[in-house]
DNA sequence: TGGTGTGAACAACTTCACAGCG
DNA sequence: CGCTGTGAAGTTGTTCACACCA
């Protein structure tokens, strides 16, 4: 069943995982079909974008009737790569490096970690989380592939991310989820996502000063024009 | 100075944010001038994106030269709206939502939490972070008020979001940055992000099996095609 | 000369509108 | 009759290429 395979748009990707999460939630609550329109009510998006999603991967539902539900979550799990359990490390022990090796969601995805680094030598050795023996940076390349660690969760301080991210490289990860606010220089083969919140809290700060035009005094800035909100905008663009 | 303000796309504020950042190091080690294309390097985009990024609100370079980094940082903080500090409360004392009160950088940037919001009795007076009390969600709308809080940052467990946002959006607030996976349903005067990084999670995991088109078996996927990444992909898109 | 600013060309993405089918 | 699937139309966003100016 070879596709002709159009372009598929980096956004489809991101919104193929919310909606199923949505799915995930109407499988646990026992629902077995739903209408395009419902699952893009839920998930804030045109139902034709929906449709147009779905199809580029292939047909999904029954005309006149809607999508089945699990059948529907099988389908997207696949598409996504999500069959297979991703096995992580987690790169710096900052608070928000802490807190997400918590994060039991995580674990129930699918996505586990399997080694925890520090650079620190105060760090080096101590038990953290879920008894995650701390390892120092100088081990990277080994543990990275005796374990076949595919992804790293960068948490390093400012302006170690770089660094970090070579060393990384060089053990063989080819997928970074970075949360400073450091843009990577990183070669083509290797993904990047960003996760700074900060810059989301600027988008939101810009869009208050936009919203209440002029606060209390001078401000020249013409109130700029800005084109409605859409779906990828509220994920960081 | 009145500007014909041609609709800036969302992903130009986005991009303005990372310039900033990316300026602010330059000011610290005392780099006077810069050139669009050296930005443009360190910030993973096209040197003509940025000039056009820039021109949607004037013209801040020399022609020859570059830009004054001094000067353009001042600009670009007024553009964000970032000259004003900005109050904040946290909603939801979740292992994150701990680890986001300690995050020093949001002071350094401007972004003060003013209050500490958990629905559960058991947190509900005792201290956290920097010596913030816990507030019950029942005195939300007088807090909010009296404290003239802008933004909430929502960190309560997955299941509560929408209930926790209808709360504070009652209580006054207009700006979310929402932790959960859950897609928030909200006035239109309401501005939310949403910053679940599982789902960049997924993006991630789609590209790596996407790149390694057959791992081990029957696999039938065909390897769609997806066109080049692009900074906004790499930012949630 | 060298780098900005920008209209025009191009590319990507979204929405419409309706055909097609259960 | 209702809801999916999809070409075509429309919209938004990016890149090119060059005029312009210190």
């Amino acid at each position: 069943m070879q596709f002709k395979s159009p372009k598929v748009p980096q956004a489809t990707i991101l919104r193929l995982s919310i909606y199923y999460r949505y799915l995930q939630g109407l499988m646990i609550n026992g629902t077995a079909v739903v209408s395009s329109v419902d699952i893009a009510q839920q998930t804030n998006v045109n139902p034709a974008q929906l449709r147009k999603d779905l199809s580029y991967f292939g047909k999904f539902g029954v005309r006149g009737v809607g999508y089945d539900v699990p059948q529907l979550l099988r389908r997207l799990k696949s598409i996504l790569g999500l069959e297979r359990e991703r096995k992580m490390a987690l790169v710096g022990l900052t608070h928000i490096g802490r807190a997400i090796l918590q994060h039991e969601q995580l674990g129930q995805k699918g996505y586990n970690f399997e080694a925890v680094f520090d650079c620190s030598p105060a760090n080096v050795g101590t038990i953290v989380g879920d008894g995650y023996t701390v390892l120092s940076c100088d081990v990277a390349k080994k543990v990275i592939a005796e374990r076949g660690i595919e992804v790293v969760v960068l948490t390093v301080d400012q302006g170690h991310a770089q660094e970090a991210a070579d060393l990384f490289i060089d053990a063989g990860v080819r997928a970074f989820l970075c949360f400073s606010s450091t843009c990577l220089s990183v070669p083509s083969d290797v993904f990047v996502r960003y996760a700074d919140f900060t810059i989301l809290l600027d988008t939101l700060t810009f869009s208050l000063s936009q919203a209440q035009p002029i606060a209390e005094a001078d401000r020249s800035s013409t109130p700029f024009n800005i084109p409605y909100q859409r779906v990828s905008a509220a994920w960081g663009v």
